[in-house]
DNA sequence: GCAATATATGTCAGACTCTGCCACATGACA
DNA sequence: TGTCATGTGGCAGAGTCTGACATATATTGC
């Protein structure tokens, strides 16, 4: 990895953490690029070549947790029944929320602490889930031999549930990552009890 | 109802036709409010006091719809099983789109054009739906006469789920709104015949 | 090491969305 | 008809985001 990657990660991290740390205090809303470039003593035009919009900070993990499930998702075996493969995609996720290092938990918690002070990032959050949601309904859909359809729906759609409500759900508000990861697979096991068995078939 | 009141309505249909028609032409993010409010004859100025942003005005359907299904959420009998509840708001909502009047009907599918056109619109479609959510996990909770918790989310998910399944598929582009209901009513069904018998109590 | 190249950054101008403010016009009501 | 309430236009300004060009800093091959 050589020295101009490392600085722009470097770049990036530090405007992230600016960021998180402004918007947690002044609110989202009241804290402009100009503040978040001028924290890590970068130009503005420079902050959006690092994220595309000032929201897309916040969208961060987002991004990085779709890349990790399309990727678990590829990986299990064919023959596994498709709702299987989406729990066991999820607990994938959440194995990787528990391994974390505590820097980027914290980064996470930050995020998390932000969308519940923001509704409108929460929404946007979600409705970026949408195309998420797309692209593993495809997955599945190709896993099943057969064209995107209600059921690859479905399946795709009833496994992101327990995420979301788990997610969503703030019993505690100062839970760490292991109440939240807790808490999804709690509704996982909810949502799987739910079911009709083979009902994905 | 008074002149004023009529003039107000008649200017907000027609800023909703002016932008939509454009939408459609030109593009969502190369339409300026400038361009919407030239086309109708009023001030950019005026446009905001109408629809809060430019995107407002996509999401208006999605508001009256909101209120449409706590409204027949709140008259369902008390004793009923919540998520039969849930089933039956749905096919309130489904019938009122089917009685809806050509011209409404005109422009919600100018609308879900738009939005398949603009998946950014129709992410942010969906996490406006967040809030709709909450708002239905609320009602469903109180019936049930508990506090919020995860089954009271996955009871609300699970019937929104066919929603929005059957909304984001697209077999047929070209197809009417009926065709549309059919197929939210069809993956409504699925989801019934998924679930086991009892699961919401 | 040193040039040649590639890439990241800064600066500037500008478009677009959205808000507050004030003056003006139009509908409502006595 | 006169007074009041409400809708509208125009303007100034903040904030987000983009394109273009010049400059500084890595990388690569020699």
């Amino acid at each position: 990895m050589g020295l101009r990657e490392r600085k722009k990660e470097k770049t990036r991290l530090a405007l992230m953490d600016a960021a998180l740390d402004l918007f947690l205090e002044q609110g989202y809303d009241s804290t402009t690029v100009d503040q978040i470039a001028g924290a890590v003593d970068v130009s503005p035009r420079t902050f959006f070549r690092y994220f595309t919009s000032k929201d897309h900070l916040v969208y961060w993990y987002h991004d990085q947790n779709e890349e990790t499930m399309l990727e678990t998702l590829a990986s299990r075996p064919p023959g596994e029944p498709p709702f299987a493969s989406m729990t066991h995609t999820l607990r994938a996720l959440l194995q990787d929320m528990r391994d974390a290092t505590p820097t980027d938990t914290e980064r996470f918690l930050k995020v998390r602490r932000l969308m519940d002070a923001t509704p409108q990032l929460a929404a946007h959050w979600i409705g970026r889930s949408v195309e998420t949601e797309r692209r593993l309904v495809e997955a599945i859909a190709t896993r099943r031999g057969v064209d995107p359809d209600p059921l690859s729906h479905l399946i795709v759609t009833f496994a992101l549930a327990a995420m979301r409500v788990g997610f969503e759900c703030r019993p505690a508000d100062q839970g760490g990552v292991q109440e939240m990861v807790s808490r999804i697979e709690e509704t996982l096991r909810l949502v799987e009890r739910s079911l009709r068995p083979g009902w994905d078939a």
